[in-house]
DNA sequence: TCCAAGTCAATATG
DNA sequence: CATATTGACTTGGA
């Protein structure tokens, strides 16, 4: 029940003059009256969007994204981070008013935008949402009402409760005394929310670098081990590669915007956290471009793909160095595969480090092996012909309304119950929708860190062409 | 069934 | 407080 925040009558007819843009003439079939509906539901509790409209309700959104031109998703998100701290917006607020998402979500997607080419419609809809109100130019006053509602609607809140005794929500029921403080009886039926260790995840990795699929026999190993459930082992494994992923795009996207000659600068620092524990190590190069001033964040920090790691004193641990060449070792012998992760990480000092959880250590055991996959074939960094094509460019200047409809029943802003701001919004004519800027992306990547990620990550490649292997689809990988 | 892609939501961090 | 991270869940494909 997707609600869709804003209206989108607008949005569609932009849309549609968007599409034809390209090319003229065409969908004249269906069509289709956008009917929207769905409103912002101010989040708040329950939504349980009602969705008595069975059938389809939103639409609109969708229908744009379909026929949405490429998009710039990494401008688009600098674009949005920058207006959004410029007016001192957080993203929570933006991503329940304009993409419907959860903070975290946001999060997530600022910082690690997908190329356009690698998302799915659906995932491509928070970029076209983006678009759409970077291109609104009532985008920020939009979003201030919305912030200085709620923090109406939170003082009030808070009044009564202090007064009264926080007659909201009766609802709940039973137990839980809200607020109260009192994380005492902190329901066990509200599941714990598991955190691995770092000893585990270490663990992980490594066991993902032999194995970026393990079979289910090497997960139920693995979760014995370390004594997990199986279905986190499961879950972490989809949760990395995804994630690797994720990274190794990123890079791309990146290298494919080198030269920092940008206009509009805003430096936005490249996330990229300390990554305590281990070290570095990182023997590869480093990297482009030196960080502007002082902190040096450490750009790369890639934990994923490197997750070897520390080698502690001395003596060698058959950490894959992926770098560089792709590790081959072991032959691989189809089945077999035996595991063991010495999730010891004996760290400086008497270490005695107890976790907190009390896991108990697997037993030690033996030499790890596992099988590969064959050598691989080198990576070669393709690249080359850069289809890139065009952008059109598409700026709209556009004038008009043709349309005939005019009313219709766009109800558009989120009203929330009180206050409505009504008027301002009217006649919109949000042009220019898609802009599209964005030269080629012929990237020339000679990074060595992606080197390394790609490698990395070709045994997850090789999976997948073997499994697809029956198909031909225009997938190009790149490898 | 497995997987990938998107998200959520609880925690971590700042 | 706002943001970032991350295990788990949801969807949709095959």
């Amino acid at each position: 029940a997707p609600e869709s925040p804003m209206s989108s009558s607008e949005s569609v007819k932009s849309l549609t003059e968007l599409v034809q843009q390209p090319c003229p003439a065409i969908e004249t079939s269906k069509d289709g009256k956008p009917q929207e509906s769905s409103e912002p539901p101010v989040s708040e509790s329950l939504s349980t969007t009602p969705l008595p409209l069975s059938g389809h309700s939103a639409l609109s959104i969708q229908e744009l994204v379909a026929v949405s031109p490429e998009l710039d998703t990494y401008g688009i998100t600098k674009r949005v981070k920058e207006v959004l701290t410029d007016n001192n917006l957080g993203q929570r607020l933006f991503g329940e008013t304009i993409l419907g998402l959860t903070q975290g979500s946001v999060s997530d997607l600022l910082a690690r935008p997908k190329p356009w080419h690698k998302l799915s419609l659906k995932g491509r809809e928070p970029f076209v949402r983006m678009q759409l109100w970077l291109n609104d130019p009532n985008n920020v006053e939009k979003l201030m009402d919305m912030k200085r509602m709620e923090k109406k609607a939170y003082m009030k809140r808070r009044h009564s409760s202090v007064s009264d005794s926080q007659p909201c929500e009766p609802s709940s029921v039973g137990i839980d005394y809200s607020q109260g403080a009192s994380p005492q009886p902190q329901h066990q039926l509200k599941k714990p929310r598991v955190v691995l260790a770092p000893e585990e995840k270490e663990a992980l990795k490594r066991a993902y670098q032999q194995k970026p699929y393990p079979s289910p026999k090497t997960i139920e190993e693995l979760a014995t081990q370390l004594n997990l459930k199986t279905s986190t082992v499961i879950n972490w494994f989809h949760n990395y590669r995804s994630r690797i992923r994720r990274e190794l795009f990123i890079e791309e996207i990146q290298a494919g915007s080198q030269s920092q000659a940008g206009s509009s600068d805003s430096p936005s620092a490249r996330s990229s956290r300390a990554v305590h524990s281990s070290e570095g190590d990182s023997c590869d190069g480093v990297d482009t471009e030196g960080p502007p001033e002082g902190k040096q964040s450490g750009l790369e920090a890639d934990e994923y793909s490197n997750a070897t790691t520390k080698s502690q004193g001395g003596q060698a641990e058959s950490a894959f160095e992926v770098g560089e060449e792709v590790p081959q070792d072991a032959r691989s012998s189809e089945k077999t595969e035996s595991f063991h992760l010495e999730m010891e990480s004996l760290e400086d000092t008497d270490d005695e480090g107890r976790l907190k959880t009390p896991r108990q250590s697997s037993p030690p055991g033996s030499q790890s092996l596992g099988e590969t996959l064959e050598t691989m074939p080198n990576s070669a960094t393709e690249e080359d012909a850069s289809t890139s094509a065009a952008s059109t460019s598409v700026l709209t200047g556009e004038s008009s309304f043709k349309s005939k409809e005019s009313s219709e029943k766009m109800l558009s802003v989120p009203s929330t119950s009180s206050t409505l701001a009504a008027g301002s919004q009217k006649a919109n004519s949000i042009q220019s929708l898609f802009s599209f800027s964005e030269a080629a992306r012929s990237k020339n990547t000679r990074d060595n860190t992606l080197r390394k990620k790609k490698a990395a990550n070709l045994n997850n490649i090789i999976h997948r062409l073997e499994k697809a292997a029956s198909r031909e689809e225009p997938v190009e990988w790149e490898f």
